[in-house]
RNA sequence: CGGGGCGUGGCGCAGUUUGGUAGCGCGCUUGCUUUGGGAGCAAGAUGUCGCAGGUUCAAAUCCUGUCGCCCCGACCA
């Protein structure tokens, strides 16, 4: 039997004013609509309001992978080390992975991803090239010990995650597989009402080469992208930068005293000249210690990606290192650098002639250091982390850097965890090959919270029918009313039984209580019970989203409720013709 | 990991400087009134002041330790 949620019932402790704890709106909001409460630390409990809302994002993001033929499977949370050591993680992964004993003093960790659990699972029994590709996923907790939790669910330590794994015995197989779930990705986004953009990416801990992002755009995001009207974005970890450094003046070499000035604002200051003329250097050390210099322009920022892509394992010194370097932290220059510093360079500093750099000396600078005559630059690379308004690599337009909520990641692994955990099949000759791999993933929970941070106004939460935690809620205003009460109750009740999700308010509240907490939770659609519409044979219906109102008599009502029944609408179709309540069509027409 | 801050009824906070009977708002319970945008009046319940030591006649308040939480930073070169 069709039946509807009551309010009465229904646990979701709303709360009035805003958590002082929680900064984005989208956490502020999910607390306050009572969708969730924090347990601990980067730890969230889900309440029923919360919990229908995944796993309705669960159920979008099933179909679309059903529809590309990836086969839904559960593999354990807890996980051996000894798969870890076998794909070289247990040491490379580094402190986000939740590490544990048992009590045979075995190791263990809680999965922050599965690629070592399914690689394990698949090596002796998907065999031959005849079985591939093949296609797996699973949705369930995932755990990493992140450094600093934060912003509720968008980092947190133990998060809903969708991750998909793909076999194959070919790279073009590979690609076909990627393609597809690009697509599928695109689609969960759209259906979720994302305002979204595939980005370019690092692939980070997971490895391999190719690797697209899905980034929510929203100022609160925690990546930072930039993106051009032609379609490419990147994220400014990865994406080309062109930095265009300007000549300064004096063309001989020349030593200037320059006190108390350590950083580029203040030596541009000094100089009076812009920050683009002067060359900002970062002091590090390669794998195997040993100090680089590396050189940016003055106003842009060394990307440390990239860095580690020219020099391998190169990191930052910190304060200490740097002074027993000898070298002085703030005023660190090409000139006169002791032997056996490597010097690497951006390349957009080919384009000036005469540098403006630090004297490698306490209180002094140089300008006019000319590349050849005063300094040698060992390697050039792009080194710098790109700016709004650098230009497209794809189309030379200037981009603009927008901030992203990362909701998902495709990555095209190649052979990194078949060929370390010896996962192989037999080819046509026989001949054992290790599996060409891909794997998938969506952050379920994050993308709960991302809607969220997109949707929302200043009275709560506004959610997409596709994922609301019901489609309708009936306000009958007054409750125990022989005649508001009864016609609201068979309002939810016909409502029900058409398909649609329904919420009864049937609180013995004030109306303002209901319209306010209505609001807060951010129901599409609300039907408003009251004896002013009763008298006039008339609903009230409210679109959350529009805050567009408006009547509706009993009779064309029951004609859309008798119409619905006939067809078998699906319920989001009667919403959108009966109560203009749509999808993505009513939020792009915004 | 570094810096800053906070732990007081279910929630949000004041009280701590200067030690002296633990308070306010919201919520909760009961009653009456009210009923189209978070009601009014009245009565009521709820605290080992994070925890453990210490100082003191006396500690939410001072001292030491400890646990938890939040924010910022971890790119001055």
């Amino acid at each position: 039997m069709t039946t509807f949620l009551r309010m009465s019932q229904l646990y979701a402790p709303t709360l009035k004013e805003t958590p002082s704890d929680a900064e984005l709106v989208s956490h502020q909001l999910l607390l306050r609509a009572g969708f969730m409460r924090k347990s601990a630390t980067g730890m969230y409990s889900y309440l029923p309001l919360g919990y229908r809302v995944i796993k309705k994002v669960e159920n979008i993001v099933r179909e679309e992978m059903d529809a590309i033929g990836s086969q839904e499977i559960l593999m354990p949370i807890l996980q051996p080390a000894e798969l870890w050591h076998e794909s070289g993680r247990w040491d490379d992964y580094g402190p986000e992975l939740m590490r544990m004993v048992d009590r045979h003093e075995r190791s263990m960790c809680l999965g922050p991803t599965h690629e070592e659990i399914i690689t394990a699972l698949v090596r002796n029994e998907l065999r031959s090239y005849k079985q591939l590709p093949c296609s797996l996923y699973q949705i369930q907790d995932k755990f990493r010990d992140e450094i600093r939790p934060r912003f509720g669910l968008m980092r947190s330590r133990e998060f809903v995650m969708k991750d998909a794994y793909s076999f194959h015995d070919s790279q073009e197989s590979l690609e076909q597989t990627y393609a597809d779930m690009s697509h599928a990705y695109e689609r969960i986004c759209e259906r979720l009402c994302l305002d979204y953009r595939p980005v370019q990416a690092d692939s980070g801990q997971i490895g391999g080469s190719v690797t697209c992002e899905y980034h929510a755009l929203a100022p609160a995001g925690e990546a930072e992208l930039v993106s051009c009207s032609c379609g490419y974005a990147a994220n400014t970890e990865v994406a080309e930068s062109s930095p265009q450094p300007t000549e300064f003046p004096e063309t001989e070499l020349r030593k200037v005293e320059t006190p108390n000035v350590h950083t580029i604002a203040e030596l541009a200051e000094f100089l009076e000249c812009p920050e683009s003329s002067t060359v900002k250097a970062m002091l590090g050390k390669d794998e195997d210690g040993k100090p680089v210099v590396l050189f940016v322009p003055g106003d842009y920022e060394l990307n440390e990606l990239k860095a580690q892509r020219s020099v391998p394992g190169y990191t930052l010194m910190d304060d200490e290192e740097i002074e027993a370097a000898g070298l002085p932290k703030g005023s660190i220059g090409s000139v006169g650098l002791p032997e056996g510093v490597r010097i690497g360079a951006d390349r957009s500093l080919q384009n000036i002639e005469h540098w403006v750099v630090g004297a490698n000396e306490d209180g002094y600078h140089y300008v006019g250091a000319k590349q050849g005559r005063d300094f040698t630059v060992d390697f050039w690379a792009d080194l710098s982390t790109a700016q709004e308004g650098n230009a497209c690599p794809e189309c030379g337009k200037p981009m603009t850097l927008t901030r992203g909520i990362e909701v998902a990641q495709v990555f095209q692994l190649g052979t990194k965890y078949s060929e370390t955990m010896g996962a192989v099949y037999s080819d046509e000759d026989g001949v054992d090959k290790p599996f060409i791999m891909g794997c998938y993933g969506v952050g379920i929970s994050r993308s709960m919270q991302a809607v969220a941070e997109q949707h929302n106004d200043e009275y709560g939460l506004i959610w997409p029918a596709s994922i609301a935690p019901a489609h309708v809620c009936v306000l009958p205003l007054t409750v125990g009313d022989d005649e508001v009460q009864p016609a609201a109750e068979k309002l939810a009740a016909d409502l029900a039984e058409i398909g649609l999700e329904v919420v009864l308010d049937d609180r013995d509240e004030r109306p303002g209580v209901k319209f306010a907490e209505a609001d807060l939770i951010g129901w599409p659609l609300q039907i408003i019970v009251g004896k002013r519409g009763l008298a006039n044979g008339e609903y009230e219906m409210k679109n959350r989203r529009t805050g567009e109102k408006f009547a509706m008599s009993f009779a064309d009502f029951d004609e859309a409720l008798e119409l619905a029944r006939q067809d078998r609408t699906p319920a989001d179709e009667w919403l959108r013709n009966t109560a203009g309540v749509g999808g993505i069509d009513e939020i792009e027409s915004i």
